[in-house]
RNA sequence: GCGGUCGUGGCGGAACUGGCAGACGCACUAGCUUGAGGUGCUAGCGCCGCAAGGCGUGGAGGUUCGAGUCCUCUCGACCGCACCA
């Protein structure tokens, strides 16, 4: 039996003859190396042209905040790993990084630290980039883009003003948070618990202010079909995004308003999912934002002093965000609308829970057919009346009374004219025909998408590159003038309103159609802006005549997008989404030849650590720079990928970075013994292919197969880093036995033929190198071996030499586990069921029984079963 | 409420299509080595049991020669959406 063999052999204390080893030092070879490529600006820059494939590989743009995180030390780190795969195969790789750099943080530092928005962002980047660096991710940097400079934000100014143009961009009074103690608006983030976050007893007030919306409605269908032709992204991500979109299918009706004076504001027109029940409809229920309700409160004090209540309630609500748990409530107006399909008048009502910006702001009420409306109809004592009968399982069998409300689509329409006895679906097709054949309805399409807000009354964003004309009234800046620059000490003071507002060099303008005097729009853009589009400009960063150049972006995004982009969830709808209507937007425009931004996504998991996710409250942040002084960059990024599967959560350990830093330093020390060995002596000593280098040669080709296994596949770049180890450990082991022939004087004192040893090694670095740039550099050095790995090739595997010769398969008996045996890889089937029935053990437990049937599972195992 | 992800040793996690559960790492234990400064090497390590053996992948059933993996029910954790008419 092999297996006792082994543990004949004498297990060496690793004498090393004496000698001393060399310690790992992470910070004496990371220096050395950090220096060595700051020096060559082109080592990792993409060519812009290449007869090697090119390949795209791109992580989300960090905000510069003054310092990465772990989290952006994951992300990275799996890109970077990727991006050095994907060149060592010999793809052109293009793999770039830059700055979301406008944004409130900035400016909030700049209140509290006395310091200019540029000057801090500025500055950060700086910071960033020289931990980046000192990571040794492999960006392009020639290719950087930083959003806060004139250069890149010029182009967000020119793409705002071709959407303008093509009706894409217009402006509508909307309603936004406001603080009155800070006097601003705030973001929806800086909303907690509906107060706003620097006063926290503060409520927030909505405002009624002039905003600039981008039309990404329009986009809608196309934006939730073209989903279905993104096999390359999370399921997650694109179910999210359908339900941001929110396709509902229905009905729009018209109900009149009962003595209504005014012709033309005559109809309430109301959105339903379920016009079959309209039958059923005993009310009419408005938001309390719905413009009707003003005139019907008009003369009644008392009823719009109620309203406003409903109103108070609903935004407080909304902000705390469980509008689903608000307590239902209403008022009736005393007026009534009437049902266009049966003529009968039905009371109007306002309702809390009724929202505005959803279809009409107006529903109709069907209490016996809903739950909401079931609920209040309860509550206000409203006729509930039955309108759909649950469909008999047995046609015999009259239909039986449901329990209410009956929501279900599974019914036949009963009191319903003649639209009685249809069945749900049936009735819904036909009674939006009838509709709209008679002019009061038709079948519709709404969405949850709403047109996206980008006005922000900050000062950090760019510019909108808008002018206000007496004359003229709303005048683009003309494409000559661009950009518009973000003018610099300007008061950001908190005092309320857009702090552009108070540089009158910069709001008096002149207008470009008449040279009359004109107002500059003082708000800026919201920063996603800024993140639509960003990775089109990599392609092309330096271009000051167009945001890039067509056929660069188009030999980068070919008619698929970006090859590969790695980010975290927290963008899975937002960036995601506006990233996808700006691409089809440019499309549209003709720039581009992509619909999609990117054909692959894949959005890592967070990092937590002791169950929560780290943050400065519950003091459990880890931070990247100590890690790398600590244990070193390769150690750091090895272990982001080591813990678990890049896809996953990430449970924080210090001492799991403490074991990859002890595993890199037995790599490492594993070269220092034997990289002096000579190949070339070797060969001609053709020393006998002993078992254990058999073993080795074995091992090795399997680790390069599941090392690139996972490349290729599911990115499990934890279970390749394990494969790693797991041949370093046999290493170790052959080079024990080695020495321990050698020591006793053996014959075979070379165990493993020189050859074989320095091809390991060789390996040994080229597999290193995506995860451990640094230390596989280093070995690349000890090897002799010149010039960057980048430039190196990928090792292949051959399955001929990763091939066991012998396998040792279980024996069960009743699918219990009683023996093993070994065989020889390939043996066939009766071989193997001869070799199980033959093992002593197997013999001595199935004597005396009858055997029903042994099942052989070639190369797996033998199963027996025995009565 | 709807949609999704996930429950495996003391811990992080392996086990791709059903086929030896616990690879790899951490922690722990022992031996050797080193040593005034987070050292290295070797071995052991799911639970019960002296052992033979038995029990084990949140829980209960089921399918199968065989289930962590498939099916049904159920419990729990996390994430997203949410009176969406």
């Amino acid at each position: 039996m092999p297996q006792e063999e082994q543990t004949s052999v004498t297990h060496a204390h690793r004498g090393r003859d004496g000698q001393e080893d060399v310690r790992y030092d992470a910070q004496r070879i990371e220096t050395k190396w950090f220096e060595r490529w700051q020096q060559d600006s082109s080592l990792y820059a993409a060519e812009p042209h290449s007869t090697r494939q090119k390949y795209y590989v791109l992580e989300m743009l960090p905000y510069p905040s003054g310092a990465l995180h772990m989290g952006h030390v994951r992300n990275y780190a799996i890109g970077d790993a990727l991006a050095r795969y994907m060149w060592m195969n010999g793809y052109n790789v293009l793999h770039p990084m830059g700055w979301d750099s406008f944004g409130l943080p900035a400016e909030n530092a700049a209140i509290q630290n006395n310091t200019p928005p540029r000057e801090w962002t500025l500055g950060n980047i700086a910071a960033m980039k020289a931990q980046m660096k000192r990571l040794g991710f492999a960006y392009d940097w020639s290719r950087e883009v930083t959003t806060c400079l004139p250069e890149y934000y010029k182009w967000n100014q020119w793409f705002f003003i071709k959407m303008f143009e093509k009706g894409l961009a217009y402006r509508k009074k909307s309603t936004v948070n406001w603080c009155p103690k800070c006097a601003t608006v705030l973001a929806n983030e800086q909303v907690v618990n509906g107060c706003c976050w620097r006063h926290e007893d503060t409520p927030v007030e909505q405002r009624e202010l002039e905003q600039w919306f981008l039309r990404i409605t329009k986009y809608a269908d196309e934006l939730l079909r073209d989903l279905d032709r993104l096999p390359g992204w999370p399921e997650k991500v694109r179910t999210m995004q359908r339900n941001w979109i929110g396709r509902s299918e229905g009905t729009l009706v018209d109900f009149k308003l009962d003595g209504a004076t005014d012709p033309a504001s005559s109809s309430i027109p109301v959105f339903t999912t379920r016009v079959d029940t309209i039958f059923g409809a005993t009310s009419v229920q408005l938001a309390p934002q719905h413009p009707l309700v003003a005139r019907l409160t008009r003369n009644n004090d008392l009823l719009r002093a109620e309203v406003e209540r409903l109103l108070a309630e609903q935004r407080k609500a909304r902000e705390v965000g469980d509008i689903g748990e608000i307590e239902k409530h209403g008022v009736n107006t005393g007026r009534y609308a009437i049902n266009p399909y049966n003529g009968e008048k039905v009371p109007i009502w306002v309702a809390n829970y009724i929202l505005m910006d959803y279809g009409t702001g107006a529903i109709m009420s069907v209490p016996a057919h809903d739950e909401r409306d079931y609920e209040f109809a309860k509550k206000y004592k409203l006729e509930i009346r039955l309108v759909i009968l649950p469909q008999a399982s047995d046609p015999e069998e009259t239909a039986v009374e449901p329990k209410l409300p009956f929501t279900t689509m599974q019914g036949t329409l009963v009191n319903s004219g003649r639209f009685s006895g249809m069945d749900c679906e049936a009735a819904i097709r036909a009674m939006s025909e009838h509709a709209e054949k008679n002019g009061f309805g038709k079948a519709t399409i709404t969405y949850r998408l709403k047109d996206w807000g980008i006005s922000r009354q900050r000062y950090w964003g760019t510019p909108i590159p808008m002018l206000y004309c007496e004359k003229d009234g709303i005048v683009a800046v003309p494409e000559k003038d661009l950009p518009v620059i973000l003018p610099e000490n300007v008061d950001i003071a908190l005092t309320g309103g857009s702090p552009l507002g108070r540089v009158p060099e910069f709001v008096n303008a002149t207008c470009p159609k008449c040279d009359g005097p004109a107002r500059r729009e003082t708000d800026t853009m919201d920063t996603f802006v800024d993140s639509s589009w960003y990775f089109y400009r990599y392609t092309d960063a330096q271009n000051d005549q167009a945001p890039f150049d067509r056929e660069k972006a188009g030999y980068w995004f070919g008619d698929r997008g970006i090859d590969q982009y790695i980010g975290g969830v927290e963008h899975a709808i937002l960036h995601l989404i506006y990233s996808r209507f700006w691409t089809k937007f440019m499309r549209d425009m003709g720039l581009i030849g992509n619909a999609e931004p990117a054909e692959r996504l894949f959005t890592q998991g967070m990092i937590i650590k002791g169950g929560a996710k780290m943050s400065k409250s519950l003091g459990n942040v880890v931070s990247p720079d100590d890690m790398v002084e600590h244990y070193g960059a390769d150690s750091t990024r090895m272990y982001t990928l080591f813990a678990t599967s890049p896809d996953r959560e990430l449970d924080w350990q210090d001492e799991g970075v403490e074991g990859i830093e002890r595993f890199l330093g037995r790599v490492y020390r594993f070269v220092t013994r034997n990289a002096a060995r000579s190949a070339l002596a070797e060969a001609q000593h053709a020393a006998p292919f002993l078992p254990e280098a058999r073993q080795i040669q074995r091992k090795l080709h399997q680790t390069i197969k599941r090392v690139s296994d996972d490349f290729q596949g599911r990115w499990h770049f934890n279970t390749s880093i394990a494969a790693i180890m797991e041949l370093v450990n046999e290493l170790y082991a052959v080079e024990a036995r080695q020495e321990g022939h050698a020591a006793a004087g053996g014959l075979h004192a070379k165990v493993v033929p020189n050859s074989l040893w320095v091809e390991v090694q060789r390996t040994l670095a080229l597999l290193l190198s995506p995860f451990a740039p640094f230390l596989a550099h280093e070995l690349w050095e000890m090897l002799g071996e010149k010039g960057s790995l980048l430039r190196a090739s990928w090792p292949k595997y051959d399955p001929a030499l990763a091939k066991e010769e012998e396998i040792e398969i279980p024996v069960q008996i009743n699918g219990k586990l009683r023996s093993r045996i070994v065989v020889p890889a390939d043996a066939p089937e009766d071989v193997v069921r001869e070799r199980a029935l033959a093992d002593e053990k197997i013999r001595a437990m199935v004597a005396g029984k009858q055997i029903v049937k042994p099942i052989v599972v070639p190369g797996k195992l033998v199963n027996i079963v025995v009565r």
